[in-house]
DNA sequence: AAATTATATCGTAATATTGCAATATTAAAT
DNA sequence: ATTTAATATTGCAATATTACGATATAATTT
């Protein structure tokens, strides 16, 4: 054991899962956050901007890339990391679909 | 090493992260599905909705509980369990915030 | 071509997660 | 008081994650 048993669940339920597990650690936090604030998604200097090694953020940038929630395109001597958009766009959709159901409804007990 | 170095990070950055990686595991989003689903919060069938065993979804439930996302209340024999809205709104607003900007920004090269 | 720069991969130690059988706990029903 | 029921905890094996030093790779500059 130690494995999660995706095919238990459905389709859906593991995308966001894989988003949401991505996004479950401060450093790739902190990234989402610089990429989205640089204008020119100023690639590697994401690794001087956190307080990890550079194979660790490497790591971190990867595990990112690998749930789609970034691209890193190569530019020359450097890669160029950036938000995927429409990852963020599923996350938000899915939550926000999940907060508004709550709105609307009595609930008996909490 | 191992652990993650949460000290580094703002505590916006921690929270976000400790709420997305509650959320990093399909049984976890059917968790909430599920206590979405039904009005009456009817709380341990969620043990028979799932296909993992009694401890696990134990387990599972104790994990949200302690991210903030759900509550659990002693009623009589069994306990009730209830998605808590103010940490799904913050991870809806969260995201909500950084698909917002994205959209407002002209990508040089993205 | 050699040196430099930027990034990735390997290897490995420390720690965390996943899953479950067995067992404990606690309240309700008999 | 026992039994039943619902849920939690313990203990453990399998696997995954986190972090980083050392090293590899690949493009750029000298």
């Amino acid at each position: 054991m130690g494995a999660t048993k995706t095919e238990h669940f459905t389709d859906k339920q593991n995308e966001i899962a894989i988003l949401a597990k991505a996004l479950g650690h401060p450093a790739r936090i902190a990234i989402i956050e610089y990429l989205q604030s640089v204008d020119n998604c100023i690639c590697g200097d994401i690794v001087n901007e956190l307080p990890l090694a550079q194979p660790t953020v490497s790591q971190h940038l990867k595990e990112l890339k690998n749930a789609g929630l970034i691209t890193g395109d190569i530019e020359g001597n450097s890669i160029c990391y950036c938000i995927n958009e429409k990852a963020l766009n599923k996350l938000q959709t899915y939550f926000g679909s999940i907060a508004n159901r709550l709105i609307n409804k009595k609930n008996n007990c909490c």
